[in-house]
DNA sequence: CCTGAGCGG
């Protein structure tokens, strides 16, 4: 499942998010958004989980909780396809 | 270097 994580701290990189989320399951992909002008983080990232229930656990569990000293939003990405 | 809602290629 692909999950969105936002308002991370612009110092936070993809692997602060993929050992984050590691510790409620299998993480295949985390990626940090940066820009494509600036190359700077943009702010969220998106985190790729195989496991569907280690997904919605790991959400439940990092959802406006402080990462890196911020507090995070974690929640379901928009579903590309139906 | 900096900023702070929101969904990337």
């Amino acid at each position: 499942m692909n999950i969105f994580v936002a308002r991370l701290n612009f110092k936070t990189g993809h692997d602060e998010l993929e050992r984050a989320f590691a510790q409620f399951g299998e993480v295949t992909s985390a990626k940090i958004i940066t820009d494509r002008e600036t190359g700077r983080s943009k702010g969220f990232g998106f985190v790729e989980m195989p496991n569907v229930e280690e997904g919605n656990n790991a959400i439940a569990a990092l959802n406006e909780t402080e990462l890196d000293g911020r507090t995070i939003i974690v929640k379901p990405a928009n579903p590309k396809t139906e």
